[in-house]
DNA sequence: ATGACGTGAGTATCACGA
């Protein structure tokens, strides 16, 4: 089964390329971030007419957030039930009725000292207590989308200012380090140790795709379950920044896993 | 560099992104 992600910064006027990617990429799961739209003025047809089924958490304007399955979508949940939010930033299933996905679009946090930055801390704190609440549960578990937090200085290109700045503060880091901690993998970082220059979202401004100077904010986290266990094993994952060089293009590049389920004798 | 782009709301310009 193949598991993307993907930030699309407004689902409508991306809708030709993302169907487009669609139909190359043949994703079974296609998680949305920032669809900034709100329920009912989603795109559902021109997915469902791709053999898709929908399940959206929208908000006008801003962020929202979508589970495109070809598989069935069950235990639906919208936000974290510990953390008081009237924003759309986390929609949580189970697909085909053994992978439980959670697609998460964390705050962006403007810099750091701010109120949004205090915002951004109190959302990962509280959503650490929640994926702890849904490790304990029987399904295998991966957790991805748009993290906005590069987790190491081999996440972020040379010339970035890392100690200061929102996406490589020390909080923002340890926020992440802590999630790691429950043990969870960092799929994509796993099966690309030593690589650099690997990154999912690049700045429109100043050419920064054209020159790599981007930051690896974008992550798919599994538990051991899922990623390589006697009943279930992630035989691949990957960036695909080729869509960063569309016209009008997302500022992130979609990312992805393929996870296997072992037939038990 | 208090910049650069891009999107939504709304129809001039601002909030927001990261």
């Amino acid at each position: 089964m193949k598991v993307a992600f993907w930030n699309v910064n407004s689902v409508r006027p991306r809708l030709p390329q993302v169907l487009e990617w669609i139909k190359e990429e043949q994703p079974d799961v296609l998680c949305l971030q920032e669809i900034k739209c709100q329920e009912h003025e989603f795109p559902t047809e021109p997915f469902e007419e791709e053999g898709f089924q929908c399940a959206v958490f929208g908000q006008k304007s801003y962020n929202g957030v979508a589970i495109l399955s070809k598989y069935a979508i069950e235990d639906i949940q919208k936000n974290n039930p510990y953390f008081q939010d009237d924003q759309s930033r986390i929609l949580e299933c189970v697909i085909d009725g053994w992978l439980r996905v959670v697609n998460v679009y964390v705050p962006n946090g403007q810099a750091v000292g701010t109120e949004k930055m205090d915002y951004k801390l109190d959302f990962l704190k509280s959503f650490k207590e929640y994926i702890k609440s849904r490790m304990k549960l029987e399904n295998p578990l991966i957790i991805g989308g748009d993290f906005n937090v590069a987790p190491t200085p081999q996440d972020a290109h040379k010339s970035a200012q890392q100690d200061k700045d929102v996406l490589c503060s020390p909080q923002e880091r340890k926020a992440f380090r802590e999630l790691l901690h429950l043990g969870l993998l960092d799929t994509i970082r796993e099966f690309n140790i030593q690589a650099k220059d690997l990154f999912s979202w690049w700045d429109y401004r100043s050419g920064s795709f054209q020159s790599n100077k981007g930051f690896r904010i974008d992550h798919i986290l599994a538990s051991a379950m899922a990623f390589n266990s006697p009943e279930y094993k992630i035989i691949n994952c990957g960036i695909e920044s080729s869509p960063r060089s569309n016209e009008r293009p997302s500022d992130h590049a979609p990312i992805w896993v393929k996870i296997e389920k072992i037939n038990k004798i």
